[in-house]
DNA sequence: TGATTATGCCTAATTTTTTTAGGTATAAAA
DNA sequence: TTTTATACCTAAAAAAATTAGGCATAATCA
């Protein structure tokens, strides 16, 4: 497996977040933005992320910009006024989701 | 959506732990457990659970032993050996994986 | 009494999403 | 000249959850 399972989970919130705190990026950069801000220990594919963006965008939260650089295609990515709700919604949902995980983890029976 | 994404990617590893916490416990002290633990904020289906707990048991994880109990049949489930070394394997990961995708979310391109 | 809630196991079909396994292309570095 | 980095993408398969139930006992509530 590429990404752990976290990730997989949180692939929206992840993809959200990081156009939240960029502006704007493309895909390959955000694939090295999760390479790099993990210092290598995690990744997802493009063949992970690029349906994950379409859908985002399918859904209405994102707007895309193509341009060509260095004689190659990049298509940037960004939130809309929709996508900045979204985003808010989800790193909330998120953030409240990794504090539940980890009262689980430590949950223990009464009459254990 | 009845589980957090962020726990549907955790799910063996939620259990695993749980086991390791509390000795033994049946399916649905599992559902009330990962309920409880998280004030309610989350749950796991029943339709989740008993698939992931066979697939733990079919990997060789788990043990069971079964009681009748107020009429009622309880299947109980426990860490083997080679389960508990998963667990710590698992939570191992998970835990890196939490730290990971803390230091995505913040991430900022260095050029921006 | 009768209906609902809680307890307790489970599965089939569908849906969602990832992985596997590529394709296409330019440019730089080894 | 081959590999690495950059840059987009998709089709088919696999994995795992959700949806939508089934089956059953016991306790609670109206």
């Amino acid at each position: 497996m590429e990404a752990s399972k976290i990730i997989k989970g949180s692939m929206s919130a992840i993809i959200l977040q990081l156009l939240q705190n960029n502006g704007r990026m493309y895909g390959y950069e955000i694939t090295k933005a999760v390479r790099d801000g993990s210092r290598g220990k995690t990744k997802i594919t493009e063949a992970a992320l690029y349906p994950a963006l379409h859908r985002l965008e399918e859904a209405g939260f994102l707007e895309t910009e193509s341009e060509i650089v260095d004689g190659r295609i990049r298509k940037y990515y960004k939130l809309n006024r929709q996508g900045k709700k979204e985003t808010a919604l989800q790193i909330d949902a998120l953030k409240e989701s990794i504090l539940s995980l980890q009262k689980i983890l430590k949950y223990k029976l009464k009459n254990g």
